[in-house]
DNA sequence: GCCAACGTTGGC
DNA sequence: GCCAACGTTGGC
């Protein structure tokens, strides 16, 4: 098993969290970029862009509103491997493609999280400024179910 | 290479 | 809008 994670080693389990402002970029805006997906630019972290570059092509990702909604609120898939961020002129900063797969019928609020003892390890409870974050599968599978998911969305 | 100052993120 | 957490920068 391996969901025990280094921040300076983050071995890809398969799945991940991104945070995105939905002022910036919404869930809606990733669900009508279609299959052409959206490139996740303008992460500046390093930790979050080591992330990056350990997605793997058919990755999963929750998709979480920060700072307004607060909530798991889609899943996604990476479309395409760590690349530069266009909108970086240093040569330092990559992004990945994602994509959308479907909603979360019942958007899991971080108050739900923080509530649920199974979730303490979730790096969005003990992490949580970090905007690209692994996630196991235990928690991948319980944020689902509390999402209303039904097992095959969830590893579609 | 330490650490204080500073900047940013994001919950409240 | 405040402030805690924490990453980054830069002086020494």
């Amino acid at each position: 098993m391996a969901n025990k994670q280094s921040a300076l080693s983050p071995a890809s389990t398969g799945f991940w969290l991104l945070k995105s402002e939905p002022d910036v970029f919404s869930w809606d805006d990733l669900v009508s970029r279609g299959d052409q997906g959206e490139p996740w630019t303008g992460v500046r972290n390093y930790q979050a862009r080591n992330f990056m570059r350990a997605m793997r092509l058919g990755d999963r990702c929750f998709f979480y509103h920060s700072n307004e909604g607060l909530a798991v609120v889609g899943l996604c898939k990476v479309i395409a491997l760590a690349h530069p961020d266009p909108d970086d002129t240093t040569g330092k900063w990559e992004c990945v493609d994602v994509r959308a797969i479907a909603p979360v019928p019942k958007p899991v609020t971080l108050a739900a999280v923080k509530a649920n003892p199974k979730l303490a390890a979730m790096r969005l409870v003990t992490s949580f400024r970090l905007s690209v974050q692994p996630v196991t599968k235990a928690e991948w599978a319980e944020v689902g179910r509390m999402g209303g998911l039904d097992a095959k969305t969830l590893m579609e």
